[in-house]
DNA sequence: AGAAGGACCAGTGGTCCGTA
DNA sequence: AGAAGGACCAGTGGTCCGTA
């Protein structure tokens, strides 16, 4: 239960590759640890429609003979009730939020150190703040991942009983993460609603919940369902699809 | 005395150039228009150390057969009195405060609209307000100038006395107005050091100054000066020259 | 020499899509 | 098919330095 946190800080900048040999993932919702590292390399991905030239370059055999070690992926989050371990190569809910919160500590150790250097101070989780998870080890925190559950998390710190409650649904009908996920909208445009739709004012007034951007596609919900409950896309199409894009 | 604001806010996208022909320019601190557009084009800077090849591009004689345009530089400020109107081609520091309060009313129509929108709504004056001055008409607000008095703006926010005084002084002993912008800092870190050294929550507490960034300098003079007296750089010289870089 | 501001650049927020 | 995350990209904060 209780997690592994390295502490103190280091003072100069690191390299990714300097982490790749001490990983560690976490495994279920219990106290359990693997320490794994695998070979392997990866390419280059193309953007489409790009176009541009690609040249492929070849790390391999460079100064250190080691070789280069290949991150294990994160195992995949499963649909789990409050206080459950999820079991097999899977990682509960549990351990989801518990994520969310070691980024608030991660946050307040990097807030720390820029008082003490007065430089300025962030009061959101950002890249500075990924990073400095990956500097300290915690490599399986990382930002895409972190971004993509906010709401469940958001849903968690403003109604517990109606995020375990959803919890138990989808596990019970035996839903996947994904269609868990896109249900944890739904109560939260509700609650959005109660409070005179000001989803950045909510998130702000949540202590633990205020260090997170709101998210993209929630803005719009709530956007979207009080301006009229007139064609408003129900939680599982895309709303950045139909956004007109009007700017200066 | 009271400046024109191009009101209402226009719905598209507009580039820079669309802008260059309704150029106008704020005189002394009185209630002087003058529009004033010039020939004459300007070429690229190239970088210190960037080696890299440049190519000239001609836009000249494109679709709009009308030719380009040149803005007019504002005039440079000079020195003056609280309520002194500057003469000739100079514009005087109460047109330099009011230039903060206008961008102020621009940061509040962005907002308005981002609100309206649902879209996030910026805090703080940011490059999304500066191009929105561009739009309206107001290009004679721009950001490096902006950012390079902000201290000043911040002394005659929070000490207004201090701040006409040092303006009289300055005046009387014939500074230009470089020498007026540096001898803002001191007054500046002196407040801080009554008030805990805190400078971001002193700009937080003041609902003008609140939606300006802290500068970089003024940051690392109540830093210096809070750490002990010991090697401060008097105001006058560069501090960033001096900074250790360390990060993650 | 003193000053205004176009334009650059490192690092951001946001998330796509090649990967496993 | 479902999911994790490396890596990309448009637009940011910050300010240098070519310009007048």
């Amino acid at each position: 239960r209780c997690r592994h946190l390295v502490s103190g800080y280091a003072i100069d900048s690191l390299s990714q590759e300097e982490e790749q040999e001490k990983e560690v993932a976490g495994s279920g919702g219990g106290g359990t640890w693997e320490v794994v590292v695998v070979g392997g390399r990866k390419k280059q991905r193309r953007r489409k429609g790009q176009k541009k030239v690609v040249v492929e370059v070849d790390h391999g055999d460079e100064l250190d003979g080691d070789g280069g070690h290949e991150r294990q992926r994160e195992h995949p989050f499963i649909v789990t009730e409050p206080g459950e371990v999820a079991r097999g190569k899977k990682n509960g809910l549990d351990y989801l939020f518990h994520l969310y919160e070691q980024c608030r500590e991660l946050l307040i150790q990097v807030q720390n150190i820029a008082k003490d250097r007065g430089e300025k101070c962030p009061t959101k989780v950002t890249n500075q703040v990924f990073r400095y998870a990956k500097k300290v080890g915690a490599s399986y925190i990382n930002k895409p991942k972190m971004r993509h559950y906010v709401h469940c998390y958001a849903l968690q710190c403003l109604d517990e009983d109606t995020s375990n409650a959803l919890r138990r649904s989808f596990k019970e009908r035996g839903e996947n993460v994904g269609a868990w996920r896109q249900a944890c909208y739904k109560p939260l445009v509700a609650i959005a609603a109660r409070q005179g739709w000001d989803i950045d004012a909510i998130f702000n007034a949540h202590p633990r919940l205020a260090i997170w951007y709101v998210p993209t596609k929630l803005r719009q919900l709530c956007h979207a369902e009080r301006n009229g409950a007139t064609a408003v896309p129900a939680v599982s199409s895309s709303v950045s699809a139909r956004t007109d894009h009007v700017t200066f």
